[in-house]
RNA sequence: GGGUCGUUAGCUCAGCUGGUAGAGCAGCGGACUUUUAAUCCGUUGGUCGGCGGUUCGAAUCCGCCACGACCUACCA
């Protein structure tokens, strides 16, 4: 731990005479308002109905501007709802309280009672009868004016941040708002919301690679989920006809402004549906989450407009890749891999032309995707656990949404066919065998379950945290996840 | 993994082609009975991210390391 620096020797010496008086870190003082209800239910009154009506309040918080003028003192308090002006007095609140209160620091956390009034600039303020310390800092506040900039700290200090910064509040409020909205969407259609297994003896749902931990008592590895999909599948052949969760998955992969290692997934399953009833129930989702989480829209994203109103459209993938000028037959492998190797891209020969072809989507056509869009058509290939396209076995029933570049959903009919899926696993396997680390694992217990049947069903997977940048104009995703995963301090 | 940029007081930041560290805020002392980033006067506070090197002399130039940001790669 760091030396204690002057200020916060300051500050132990002021902690030490109020555990002498007797009055340290006390908790039995009871607000019984907050600031923004203050301000909303008298911030209009004038000057002089306040005067006659003498309303009485009791406020806590934390002291975040302090403006000492002799006999009286004007100081800032923020709660959890917002800020509210106090005022210390002589007369009022006693010569020797408000000379101790000059010693009080900014970042203290206070409680007031007193009566509410207004000052000749016509700011609400609380004129304080009695005042008391509730919790020392001891340590100081960033600057009061400029708040905290530096990215590190507001990451590994986020408390520090939602203190100084109100924008880190809202981005964190918005984001609740969000997964509220989704949830009421749910539930309003009769899906049961489940928590299944984070620690899971074969990690699946997913082509990622696993966080492997080990279970003393059992003596044996577990894997940290990267996808609850197989489990919520479970679920739906046990009767469980429309299902979901909201949780985090864990892929040990590399970070960037779009990857955190653990990150939040909305997946949810509805027995007797298809795709199509996904992709249209992904985009009325993704509504409802704008309109809840920022009341409108068309949101601004990094400088760019984007329409969240007007409908999604709906690309093939192979039509997307053809958009970039890309001629010839997209399901010719020797072509796909001269294209990729033109671009730069390394690719296997294990590879076939539907894992090529994805790969150059990846390549040319995914940073296009700006506007709001459902790529379709997607290669049996690369779609392990999604049900095939009865016109075209080649392909799948599936969608992903992109908006602004990114992935945000993902969804299909699902695959309930045991022994296709036993075949597919058992492929997934072979290249897993030939090095793929992002290969599935062959799950016996769920080919056991699809073969006491499956209902036809689909199921989607949304991204929460890509969600919420979107909503909150975040350029990284370490903006909208509270501790995001950081280095050691060095 | 590769590239670019950054790291100076508790916080926000200056510090030129090398001459031995500054401001504002916070703190401390003082003045001030309606302030609003209060104001005014005075003042404390630094292993300049770390380790080496070049030099008479390094916050400044060079190398390595740590951490971070961004880009890129990986990540369906």
């Amino acid at each position: 731990m760091e030396e204690d620096n002057r200020l916060i020797e300051e500050r132990r010496e002021k902690l030490k005479a109020l555990r002498a008086a007797g009055s340290a870190y006390p908790n039995d003082f009871r607000r019984r308002d907050l600031a923004s209800q203050l301000n909303a239910s008298h911030g209009e009154k004038t000057k002089a109905a306040l005067e006659q009506t003498a309303v009485a309040a009791s406020i806590a918080g934390r002291m975040m501007l302090k403006r000492p003028m002799g006999k009286v003192t004007f100081a800032t308090l923020q709660d959890g709802s917002g800020r509210i002006q106090i005022y210390v007095s002589n007369d009022l609140t006693g010569e020797r309280e408000h000379e101790e209160f000059k010693h009080w620091d900014l970042g203290d956390i206070v409680g007031v009672e007193g009566t509410l009034f207004k000052t000749n600039k016509g700011e609400l303020t609380l004129q304080a009868k009695k005042i008391r310390l509730l919790s020392k800092a001891l340590r100081p506040l960033p600057e009061k004016f400029h708040g905290l900039a530096d990215q590190e700290t507001r990451y590994r200090q986020r408390y520090l941040d939602l203190i100084v910064n109100p924008q880190a509040r809202e981005v964190f409020a918005v984001r609740s708002r969000v997964i509220h909205a989704l949830r009421e969407v749910l539930l309003k259609e009769s899906y049961l919301e489940v928590e299944t297994p984070m620690l899971q003896p074969i990690p699946g749902g997913a082509a990622a690679r696993p966080f492997k931990t080990h279970h003393n008592a059992l003596d044996m590895d577990l894997y940290l989920r990267i996808a609850p999909e197989l489990y919520l599948k479970r679920l739906v052949v046990g009767g469980v006809e429309r299902v979901f969760e909201i949780n985090r998955n864990f892929r040990n992969e590399g970070i960037s402004t779009r990857h955190n290692p653990e990150f939040t997934m909305l997946e949810w399953y509805c027995a007797y549906e298809d795709w199509k009833y996904m992709l249209d129930m992904t985009e009325r989702l993704v509504r409802a989450a704008g309109q809840a989480a920022v009341g409108k829209l068309v949101v601004g994203y990094q400088g760019r407009q984007i329409d969240l109103a007007k409908p999604f459209s709906r690309l093939g993938l192979p039509d997307a890749i053809r958009k970039q000028g890309v001629q010839g037959d997209l399901r010719d492998r020797g072509l796909l891999s001269k294209k990729l190797t033109g671009l730069g891209v390394e690719h296997g020969s294990g590879q076939g032309w539907g894992a090529l072809q994805l790969m150059l989507f990846e390549a040319v056509a995914e940073k296009h995707l700006v506007d709001p869009t459902f790529i379709v058509d997607f290669p049996a290939e690369v779609s392990p656990l999604a049900r095939r396209r009865d016109s075209d076995p080649q392909l799948t029933d599936r969608f992903e949404l992109f908006i602004d570049a990114k992935e945000i959903a993902n969804g299909f009919s699902e695959l309930n066919d045991p022994e296709d899926q036993a075949a597919r696993f058992l492929e997934q396997a072979r290249r897993k065998e030939a090095g793929d680390q992002e290969a599935m694992y062959y799950d016996a217990d769920y080919i056991r379950a699809l073969e006491h049947g499956m209902p036809p069903a689909a199921g989607a997977g949304l991204g929460i945290d890509r969600l919420v940048m979107l909503l909150t104009d975040a350029p990284s995703i370490r903006d909208v996840i509270l501790f995001p995963q950081l280095r050691p301090e060095g």
